[in-house]
DNA sequence: CTCACAATTGTGACCGTGCACATGCGAGCA
DNA sequence: TGCTCGCATGTGCACGGTCACAATTGTGAG
């Protein structure tokens, strides 16, 4: 009945068009939605393409029309929730727009492993970025390498604001050291990432700038790796030394690390200190005391990426502009300070 | 000084031979790696290929050797900790080989979505694919497209039990039902995963095997959806309908829910419940008190996928065999069952 | 019935690379 | 000197699509 003769290689529209009887050029039309072809020729194609099982090839595609339809995705940490979170959300994205989508991971992130990742990708003829890397050393290698493909960026950077899309860090850094101050805290530690990415800096920008509203007075922020244990050993190292009523750490992870270390010393949250993160990862809830932190959409702000790099591409597509909205999601882990409060130094 | 007229289109192979002096072919072999050529003409070639800023056509090179230098990784939950960074060792590895990796993440695993997904990756002409998402349903899928590509698991199946390369479950489950029972634990509930899980299943089996093992009578298991909200909520029902001194959550979410759940209740772990998760997500260390847990080396385990994939696509490598081992980490979690013991139900 | 014009379909070249095969050339040997 | 052989290089086509343009068919008005 069907009369695919077992050739060794997949078939190709000239296969379909002997087929259904016609030229290969009527099956590139039937492929392109062209509009003028006669419906029952369509039909004809339609049914040859199922007989035979027939898969457009993308490579062949791609060579004749110099588009890819690859969009490359440069991040650090994917394992993280927030970025893996957010890589999703992009893939889904782009597939649905007939998109594909290649990763590149960066374990580490001297600029030559970062040339290196970007050379795989635009090997690869991607035809944007998104770069979800935040450090501003990854943005120095874009300009120097002089990447012709437009790119988007999750994170803010001192140099490309307007291609930020992720939600508002500063914005939200106030707000969570705001909370604390509303709280009556005047002594408030932060718990800052790695000064070489972009949030991070923006995280200890926006907490800066609400010290400095409120006419606080604060020590220098501790620089952490983002991961529990820095928290937790940072916790403890802070209690041998510093006097502080509550601590704003740059993400939850270092906030449940803190968490350990305080509740290991033997105190009291929110009782003797106040601890506030970001990101609000799905743990956040149920640490104890549950969480204050900062609320990120990372799946809209996936999303709103996709949008803008197709945006960015040329294609047209409306695109909700400026920066996703960060919430501050008060839990357990924050309170007033206690009326009588005795120094921690001289508790501990 | 250099010769780049600056045409509209990437240079080819065409413009460094003309600039070299030399035949396309011959371009070509330098690029191949071709034995004889003499060390003048490559470096010649060389210098052409720097000159012009040429970068080889990935498309064109697919589409005449009929090969993508692609692998597909399909993935569900990819924003989960584990997952995620088996999918990053598995990028790293690839891109270390040469390989690009196309990611397609079911958001949704109905039958239609999967098959959604594999057309996209197949589309690409991906030379195999990695299976990240573990429903027993993804491979009917997968047998039922009778997909011409080799793929490997990172999960095990009932039916395709040799291609599983991550770390063994079922021994897993038994360590760690193992470890409760030694303590002396007797009545102890699993709070399980999705059964359409693979891995759900197989730490319920684990689980099971070792009760019947130490002839002990146990509940049906409760069957959850990983999260830690569930896990939380759980918890109050166990607390509400059923007598227990140890619970073995099927992963580390659910087992930090559940740990809210007690406190919430007043009750001490691991003074009145002991609680043992599975994974060890780097915040397990951190709650309160330290999970226990069985640890998964996801790293090995996204690296050992991508070597075995190689084999199965006919490529020569030493593949380590057999699945990586699980490893139980006790921490402050998990300890004896109080020789005085009132049953749960009375005391709540 | 004829013609202009639109709708539909066909023809051949081209995208950049790799393969099969042909060619040129120098060395070794009888 | 002439012949064989192996290295180094060149020639032409195939891969599977798309594009520009040509050719054919169909349609309606005059």
């Amino acid at each position: 009945m069907s009369a695919d003769l077992p050739k060794d290689r997949a078939p190709s529209i000239r296969d379909v068009a002997r087929l259904a009887g016609v030229s290969h050029q009527t099956v590139s039309r039937v492929l392109n939605d062209h509009p003028s072809i006669r419906a029952t020729t369509k039909a004809r194609i339609l049914q040859a393409m199922e007989e035979l099982q027939y898969r457009p090839n993308q490579a062949a595609r791609a060579l004749s029309k110099g588009r890819s339809r690859t969009i490359g995705v440069l991040t650090a940490s994917s394992a993280q929730y927030g970025p893996a979170r957010s890589v999703a959300a992009i893939e889904d994205a782009a597939r649905r727009q007939g998109y594909f989508v290649d990763t590149a991971n960066l374990s580490v992130a001297d600029p030559a492993a970062i040339e290196d990742a970007l050379e795989h990708l635009l090997d690869q003829a991607v035809e944007g970025l998104v770069i979800i890397a935040p450090q501003e050393r990854v943005f120095d290698v874009l300009e120097r390498l002089d990447i012709a493909v437009p790119y988007v960026s999750l994170q803010s950077t001192r140099k490309h604001d307007l291609r930020a899309l992720a939600a508002d860090q500063i914005l939200g850094a106030k707000m969570a050291t705001r909370h604390l101050i509303d709280l009556g805290h005047r002594e408030i530690v932060h718990l800052a990432g790695p000064q070489d990415w972009n949030e991070a800096e923006a995280r200890m920008r926006g907490f800066l700038l609400e010290i400095d509203d409120a006419d606080l007075m604060t020590h220098p922020p501790i620089l952490g790796d983002w991961t529990a244990d820095f928290g937790y050993f940072a916790g403890q190292e802070l209690l041998r030394s510093r006097d502080f009523s509550a601590v704003f750490a740059a993400n939850d992870e270092m906030a449940l690390g803190l968490l350990h270390a305080l509740h290991d010393a033997g105190l009291s949250v929110p009782g003797d200190v106040s601890v506030v993160g970001f990101d609000d990862v799905p743990v956040a809830s149920h640490s104890w005391p549950p969480l204050t932190t900062v609320h990120q959409d990372f799946e809209a702000i996936g999303q709103r990426a996709f949008a803008a790099l197709l945006a960015a591409m040329g294609m047209p597509v409306e695109v909700a502009v400026g920066p996703v909205a960060p919430r501050l999601v008060v839990r357990g882990s924050t309170g007033p300070v206690p009326v009588s409060r005795l120094p921690l130094l001289k508790r501990y």
